[in-house]
Formats: C-alpha cells, structure tokens, sequence
DNA sequence: TGTACATCAGTGAACGCGCGTTCACTGATGTAC
DNA sequence: TGTACATCAGTGAACGCGCGTTCACTGATGTAC
C-alpha cells in the first residue's frame, strides 16, 4: 500500500470515515471540512472534489450512520430469528450499543443537523428499509402474544419511540443517577421494553 | 416605558428571551452571543456583565426552557386532577406541544449543547423536579389499573421515554408520512400509548 | 510500444465572515454625610 | 436638599481564530492512434 499518491483512490469513503472519527472523538461542533480534510490526509479543498458542500458530507456521513446501524441490527436479527421475545430485546439492545459506540454519530442522525433530507436519496431509502424491517418485527411479536394486536406500523413507532427515547433520554444523561445505579443497564432496558410488553420477554 | 435608559433593568432575562427567539426563528445554529445581544438591543460585550461566557447563556436558556415545559405540564395537572388516564394523555400531549411549539428550545433541552450540567445547578433543580412529577403521575395510573404494577420510577421512566422518543422522531422528521397522515397527531400519540397501557386510554 | 492529449483529482493561496472574548472607557445610579 | 464618590451596567474598538468556499494551478492517469 504506497502512502504518497497524488491520487488517493478512495478519498469520498476516507472522507466519510475521518468525519466519522472526528465526531466521535471531538463532538458534533467539531465536524468542519477542513478537519476532515486534514484527517483524511488532504488539503482542505480536496473535499470538493466528492461533495458539493458542507451539507452533502453530512448526509453522507448521517447515511453512512443509518447503515451501520441497520447492519448492526440485521446481524442480531439473523441470530435470533426463531425467539420473537429475544429479537425484540436483542434488536433494542443493538440499538442502544450502537448510540453509546457512536454517539456523536447517533446525534448527528438524529439531531437535524442534515436539513433537506428529500436533496439526500440515499438517506431516505436507507431510513425506509429500517422502519418496514422494525414493522416486521412488531407483526412477529404480536404474532408470538408479546404485544398487544392492533396495526402493526403503529406498535412499530411504538417500539421505536420507546427504545429512541431511552436512547437519547441515556446519552443526554437525563435519566437520573439513582436508576441507572440500580441495575446494569442491559437490566434497564429490559424492564422497560417489560412495561410495555403484554408478558414479561426472558431474562 | 421609556426606550433610551444606559441601564436596562432586566437585561439578564430579556437576553433569554431574545435567546429563545433567535432559537426558535433561525434554528440552533444561529444561536451567538452577539447575535442575543442585537436582538436585546444591547453591544455585543453587554451579556458578560450578566453570562461568564456563552456556556452560561445557554445553561439559562435551557433551564428557562425547561421551567416552560415543566408550567404547561402543571397546568394541565391541575386540570385533570381526577382522571388519571385523561391526565395521563393530557400531559403527554403537552410535552409534544412544546416540543412542536419551541423546536429549537426543546433541542437545546436535550440536545447536549450544554455540557457540563453540574455546574449549573439551577438546571439540575429543575429537571430533578419534573422527573418526581412523573414518578408520582405513573404511581397514579398504576394505583388506577392503567399501567402495570411494578416500580413506578421504571414506569416513568418508560412512559417519559416513549413520549420523548416520539416527540424527538416527530421532530426529526423521521416518523414515515403515510402514518403521520393517517391520523391527526393528537389521535396517533393516543394510538401510541394505547400501545403500552393495560386498556385503552379514553377518547 | 510510444506519444499526444483530454480528463480527473488533487494543491495552496486568497476571500470575506461571524464568532467569543478582553479591555479601557463612560454614563447612570445609589449612598453617606 | 446638595454634593462627593464608589459602584454598577453599559459601550465600542480590537484581538485572533477557524470556517466555508472559490479559483487558477498542477501532477497523475487513461485513452486514441
């Protein structure tokens, strides 16, 4: 692997793997393209050459993300496609390791840095596919007696409103201390995905 | 009211004020300590008489932020008193309201741009207060049938997180339209904590 | 295989900008006598 | 009631900074013949 070309190569996915380093090391105010550029090794106009504007390496950024975290999650679906009960915690868990791994990544998906999405294909198809797959799981779960009946997409936004508010409500530290010193927090989670659940899931 | 006094009088506030509207007119990004200052009508070095720095400023819009918050919610306690479920809803209701009405403040809220919360102990007060209230609301519903039994801390707990991360999606625009446009809002958020209690709350 | 040339992906200087913060200052106010 | 003076709450110039973006450029690569 020679290091001094004049031509990187592959410099669009460097770049997307330097903002992502920068953001989970020195904060979302921290993410400026001539930081990017400099981590990536290239001067502070190269970025231009791949992304329009500062907007445009975000979104690839935030997708990037989304895609990390869809493929985190389809890994622990894979390996508990036969337990409704463990692919509802496992999936939530995944989902919170993912924002405590990545949080400033977490944030930047999440937090509308990126502002005309419809400008951002990728991001939409990307973000699509993961709400019919948590659809998916809603059905199996009520399939399985876990959750109430009812239209499926509606427990899916259910589900996931009450695992993406936990999620942020423990990474913005808002959940008091007294809680989270109580139990580990893969316990916390599981009691309370178990408050919403018509039966307990397995420990 | 006389407009040219040297003094101001109420500096301190008016700048959280003009502070809010600049966040909730342009957005979190536009939010500067000079930019406040404008708006106040005051020079751009006036706010250190009152602010140790920028931190400090957004500390104090925050916590202003929160003590809205937290009066729409007592407001809508103390309007229904007898009906747990109703008061249930009615209070998740105004937290999305908020949410909808001041975005830009409620991001702050909880958007970690203020970082070292200890030192602003105001703030702590603050939020430790509004967690007690939802504590004591979650006791209420249990002791009414509504919710499982179990520690109502972990009640809360889940009830503030699917609220939140339903206000927190709905912001972000990450809830998919073709359910945004199946109901009006008010009826989805009761479709969404249908979802997690014992029987459906009232219409 | 060698050469000419278009295209691509970088460089680095330059731009204007708004920012947070400091500092010497000054106008207004409150208090002691 | 009037005066002296300390204190308070502002002003405005100045600082250095990092930023996004543009632009003329140049080195490397790929293609046609």
């Amino acid at each position: 692997m020679p290091k001094k070309q004049y031509h990187h190569g592959d410099l669009k996915n460097a770049l997307v793997q330097a903002g992502i380093e920068i953001l989970n090391e020195e904060g979302i105010g921290a993410l400026s393209l001539r930081k990017v550029a400099g981590r990536a090794g290239v001067s502070h106009s190269a970025p231009y050459a791949h992304f329009k504007d500062k907007q445009a390496m975000i979104a690839a950024i935030s997708t990037e993300g989304f895609q990390q975290l869809y493929q985190r999650i389809n890994r622990v679906a894979e390996a508990n496609q036969d337990e409704p009960a463990r692919l509802l915690f496992e999936t939530a868990y995944a989902y919170v390791r993912f924002a405590l791994d990545a949080p400033a990544s977490f944030k930047v998906m999440f937090s509308g840095i990126l502002e005309q999405e419809k400008d951002h294909p990728d991001f939409v198809k990307i973000s699509k596919q993961s709400f019919e797959r948590l659809v998916e799981l809603a059905s199996r779960c009520q399939a399985a007696g876990l959750l109430h009946s009812g239209p499926p997409e509606l427990q899916a936004l259910s589900l996931w409103s009450l695992v993406h508010g936990f999620t942020a409500l423990l990474l913005e530290r808002q959940i008091p201390s007294y809680i989270l010193e109580g139990s580990p927090l893969k316990e916390l989670l599981r009691q309370v995905l178990n408050q919403v659940t018509r039966e307990a899931i397995a420990g």
